[in-house]
DNA sequence: CGCATTTATCGTACGTCGTACCGGAAATAC
DNA sequence: GTATTTCCGGTACGACGTACGATAAATGCG
């Protein structure tokens, strides 16, 4: 039997109730004393279950990490990595702060490690070596959290941004931007699923070349 | 003649003290009353030349951005694109806050359009619609603040990082990563060039064959 | 010159943050 | 009972960004 007081949450609660808040209203509104208001606690009890807040970011990454859900390996190296950058797209989609919070968490638990495992799972057919799927992986990573961001970001068209790029396209010294501008939208931009094949394919093709 | 009393300080100054502190001491030592102590002003005084700490940042983005050195265009579009990646992977190893700065600026000043029209204008030979040559140039923006951000963090094995890989390795669980770590690093890493070369010659050659 | 006007300076102060400290509460072991 | 262990959470500290407003320093006008 556990000596002493028993413990009135867990961290699973406190980390739960973090990523809730994080989701709902973004990573700058998560702070100590509204997720133990949330848990109905005092903000000081929630050391009690988390060393610190960076702790309980990593935390936070591991265990959304847990959320990825991939297809069964086909064996086609092109079709698993593109499935595990979807499925990393989606995840990132569902928790809008995760792009923000990644960055320096290397390796932060299991879950994130079965991601690693499952990237380089996607790459084993492709007899590349060590070091070079993990760079693959990593690169994969930052490139969805660097899409996710762009995507989530409401685009921001600021009055002095238009002003700014206005008289820049207007004064000549921009003719390549002001050619795309002028183009419109004609194109089309690419689209997520287009992007990632292209850089994935091409990524590998190139380092399996040399 | 301007009325009233002279500012004793420029726009510039504040700018460039907020720069130094960041490149010696980091982001989180980046303050509002340590600028100004730097440059023998109040705090407050510093809201004169700039309207709040995240208006700073942007022009600290722009500032920087101005330094990007860059060889004249060959019409190569591969060694085009790879200098610009180079130029800025140059560019924030000296500023080593940078690509924790740049997420959610879009385009803060004139250096950072000019940087986009560089980018632009290697990727003009393709012939490569506008919107396309957008998206490459933020992929290659992101993939090189990723690269650089994984260069600079000091790889960091910390103990429970490693106690936790042990075992989990151990646990079989995990194969690839096993067998990754297993091989050693007689695969050597890549480098950025070559990874950089691998990325954006993909990139744009799966591209054009779209 | 004096005086109104304009602009910059910056001390004080407020609200918020992460979290150190520590007395009190709640459980078990004897 | 009492000692021991553990958790709870109020209070408080130092740091942050920055609003406010009194004060200072310049110009333009009489």
């Amino acid at each position: 039997m556990p000596r002493g007081r028993p413990p009135s949450h867990t961290r699973e609660q406190v980390v739960d109730a973090a990523i809730r808040i994080a989701d709902a209203e973004g990573l700058a509104a998560l702070t100590m004393r509204r997720i133990a208001q949330d848990i109905g606690a005092g903000a000081m009890s929630l050391y009690t279950y988390v060393p610190d807040k960076d702790r309980l970011l990593d935390l936070m990454v591991d265990r959304v990490g847990g959320e990825l859900v991939l297809p069964a390996a086909t064996g086609d190296w092109r079709t698993d990595l593109i499935a595990v950058a979807g499925a990393q797209r989606k995840l990132m989609l569902a928790h809008p702060w995760l792009p923000a919070a990644i960055p320096n968490r290397r390796l932060t638990g299991r879950n994130m490690l079965a991601y690693l495992e499952k990237g380089l799972a996607a790459l084993a057919p492709t007899g590349l070596d060590g070091p070079t799927k993990m760079e693959i992986v990593a690169l994969m990573t930052g490139f969805v959290a660097s899409f996710v961001t762009a995507e989530t970001t409401p685009a921001t068209p600021q009055e002095d941004q238009v002003a700014l790029i206005g008289e820049a396209v207007a004064s000549g010294e921009f003719p390549e931007l002001a050619a795309v501008l002028a183009e419109g939208g004609q194109g089309r931009e690419p689209g997520f699923d287009r992007i990632a094949d292209w850089t994935l394919t091409g990524l590998v093709t190139q380092a399996l070349a040399f």
